[in-house]
DNA sequence: TGCCCGATTAACT
DNA sequence: GTTAATCGGGCAA
């Protein structure tokens, strides 16, 4: 097994429709802790559903600058969501991060989570970031250096894809996507999901 | 300023 | 299946 890639910062300079696919079976770590990427969603800025559509605000500002870095943004006033931005700077698109298969530093996850049960660990936007630790004080920080560090997949994995969930708008676009029967997934793909990978 | 609501989660019935 | 928790963004006034 050769030793996995780092993720460059160019990899993100790309379509959020190419981008969100590949980053399925990539190993995400946020200070040595964290696991693979098994479900993300894709958010165009064209699309009525993100963040973005509407104009840059304090909030998303971070959408509308170069990619390869991490917006971060409070949901509910409760959770933290983590994002990819991608696309060349200003297209104000992102991938968000909705699942990992635990891999690195369970113990302080599950203190973190107060739970044992590794499928609860990071099965969910705001469970991914409460086990890694992520808040608003990362917002804005590089993908390609520390405290993160983004892992290429070793081995071909398949992907499908199927609708977004939590949103009101464009609730239709297949812009989900996650690892084939993933256990780690915070919701299953429908049986006939499209196979994109 | 006031109001509504959301890329969620956990704890209910 | 339903709903409370909790708060900043965005927009009406």
């Amino acid at each position: 097994m050769p030793r996995p890639r780092r993720l460059r910062r160019d990899f993100f300079a790309r379509s959020v429709h190419e981008v969100a696919p590949e980053l399925i079976g990539a190993t995400l770590l946020f200070r040595g802790v964290g696991g693979i990427i098994v479900e993300v969603e894709a958010y165009h800025h064209t699309d009525p559903a993100a963040h973005s559509y509407g104009g840059r605000t304090e909030r998303n500002a971070v959408m509308f600058g170069p990619p390869g870095f991490a917006y971060v943004y409070r949901s509910y006033g409760i959770h933290w969501c983590l994002n990819f931005v991608c696309e060349p700077k200003g297209s104000a698109s992102a991938v968000l991060i909705r699942a990992l298969e635990p891999t690195n530093g369970l113990p302080l996850m599950r203190r973190r989570r107060g739970t044992s049960d590794e499928r609860l660990l990071c099965s969910g936007p705001g469970r991914v970031c409460q086990a890694l630790g992520i808040t608003a004080a990362h917002n804005g920080l590089a993908l390609d250096a520390p405290p993160f560090e983004l892992l290429e997949r070793t081995a071909p994995v398949e992907v499908v894809a199927g609708p977004r969930i939590g949103i009101t708008k464009a609730v239709n676009k297949p812009w989900r996507y996650g690892l084939k029967d993933s256990r780690f997934l915070s919701k299953p793909f429908a049986a006939t999901a499209t196979r994109v990978a």
